[in-house]
DNA sequence: GTATCATTTTGCCGAATGACGAATTGATGC
DNA sequence: GCATCAATTCGTCATTCGGCAAAATGATAC
């Protein structure tokens, strides 16, 4: 229990993470497109994700060669419903998770291919970098 | 925000220091009595009320030579106060916070001057050690 | 002022964590 | 079967973290 507990609250307790909970709270997202909005590369975003949804936070969905995640709706264990619940009322104004919504907002006019093939080459036009318009951000 | 948010979930997210919220829930206790229950060494407990308390999760008060710590009753920050109350709601029936619970009511039984000077070696018999009944518990 | 003593800070160590690139997996589509 | 490609796992690195002992702090008591 302690060590659920720990483990779920673990879990939230990570800058990246945090914001991928609130990615997803507008619906599911294929990994491509949670890694393009958190301009982190593939395997972090995965082992994020692996975190999250060994918490009973997150739910899987395999559609061909796309992997789909969203926010778990089943309680897998005692403080996973809590937790998102928190979440969720959380961050409501934070600048950052704003940020990523509107990055999301270009992500999903952008077909998963062309995500998947270029990456944040592929929105269109004016969020590209985070911190800068032009340069490379780490 | 996001920030905040993350200083106060990774707060939470450690074992001791949840231990340490759910022994305050009964009232405010000073730092050798927690040190007893915790069994940890004092630098280790000191430690981690101040990552509490800079949490905003912890209040802190001085009574002489003792310092005691009380869960925090006005809102240092948005977060606080809702991990808080996901806390108070969650290990209600834990094994480890219920033992917690009850070495705290043997130390409740023990002049804090007591305490302070021997540890748990002031307690009243019969629960000196977590594990096993006589040896070196690490 | 000096000694005492609970607490805190500092310094250190081993373990865990978050990031990445490279290699592996596993499903799609020829 | 074989190539492709999204996702995951593996290996590595720098950083953070939880623990303790030792030193510093700061209030009490003489």
């Amino acid at each position: 229990m302690l060590e659920t507990f720990e483990t779920v609250a673990k879990a939230v307790a990570d800058r990246s993470r945090a914001r991928i909970l609130k990615l997803l709270e507008g619906g599911e997202l294929c990994v491509c497109q949670i890694t393009t909005v958190l301009n982190l590369a593939p395997a972090t975003v995965s082992k994020h994700l692996a975190a999250l949804k060994t918490a009973g936070l997150l739910q899987q969905r395999r559609d061909g060669k796309w992997v789909y995640y969203r926010l778990a709706e089943l309680a897998f264990n005692a403080y996973a419903g809590p937790f998102l619940a928190l979440v969720r009322a959380a961050l409501a104004d934070d600048p950052t998770i704003d940020e990523d919504r509107r990055v999301l907002a270009l992500v999903n006019q952008v077909p998963l291919q062309a995500l998947c093939d270029q990456g944040r080459a592929a929105l269109p036009l004016g969020a590209q970098a985070e911190t800068s318009c032009c340069g490379e951000s780490r």
